[in-house]
DNA sequence: TTGTGATCATCT
DNA sequence: AGATGATCACAA
């Protein structure tokens, strides 16, 4: 049993603090949780209507300041929240969301304060069970973990994040596809693809673009989850 | 309407 | 099957 829900909601004030609380977490089936804050999860094995659901579940329990825009979940201590769908063999299901990308001013960009950086530069990661042979409220949040790139991991994100808004900001959105970028990646970031917006700065050409935004893919974070090693491997599954 | 939270669904 | 493109919900 899991007597651990006795936790407030107020924003952790230190590094440590919000690490005991994500992990007094582990363990705990999602329906659990949703019921302790009284939100409803769907029933159902699939989250169509319900997509970020969980991750603002577990922005509510780990007491992140919500809706702040631009900074990191936690901007009192540069934690950036994120939940990891894992599968039963391990391996993360999706890619994951970092920040959309900018379409203007690019010319004065850099890599340092960019939306990307700002939000990778510590991230605590929670691994969700995701395997679909279970409905979400049976899911269990697994063993939380604080990732801060190496500076060898930094250099490829950078390298991504260069090549990709280099080409946005030399008129070549067109060529910009998913399949560009060892780790970090763009992709679509829209309601619908006829949302379309203004691209480019005034002296240049401006033109009518899709939104886009910059993921990560999942070859990044099976090397994350592979690191914690082989116990960790099944930390969802095992908890 | 835009930004934050993501996952679904089709294509290769 | 995995990667790429399309889409869903909600708050401010």
């Amino acid at each position: 049993m899991h007597a651990t829900l006795a936790f407030n909601a107020n924003s952790p004030s230190s590094r440590s603090a919000l690490l005991e609380r994500a992990h007094a977490l582990a363990g705990l089936r999602l329906g659990e949780l949703a019921q302790h804050f009284g939100v409803i999860l769907p029933q159902a094995k699939s989250l169509l209507h319900a997509k970020g659901k969980l991750g603002t579940l577990l922005e509510r329990a780990l007491g992140a300041s919500a809706g702040s825009m631009d900074q990191p979940d936690f901007p009192h201590l540069g934690i950036e929240l994120k939940t990891l769908p894992v599968l039963s063999n391990g391996q993360p299901k999706e890619s994951t969301f970092v920040a959309t990308a900018p379409l203007h001013n690019l010319s004065r960009l850099e890599w340092g304060n960019s939306r990307v950086w700002r939000k990778l530069k510590c991230v605590l990661w929670v691994p969700i069970e995701a395997d679909p042979h279970f409905t979400v409220p049976q899911r269990r949040i697994g063993q939380p973990f604080l990732w801060e790139p190496s500076s060898y991991e930094e250099r490829i994100l950078r390298q991504d994040w260069d090549e990709l808004v280099g080409l946005l900001n030399t008129g070549h959105r067109h060529v910009l596809d998913g399949r560009i970028g060892y780790w970090l990646h763009v992709r679509p970031k829209a309601a619908h693809k006829r949302d379309t917006k203004l691209h480019g700065d005034a002296s240049k050409l401006m033109d009518k673009t899709v939104p886009i935004g910059f993921y990560l893919r999942s070859a990044l974070t099976t090397e994350l989850l592979l690191r914690l090693g082989s116990f960790s491997q099944h930390q969802v599954a095992d908890v």
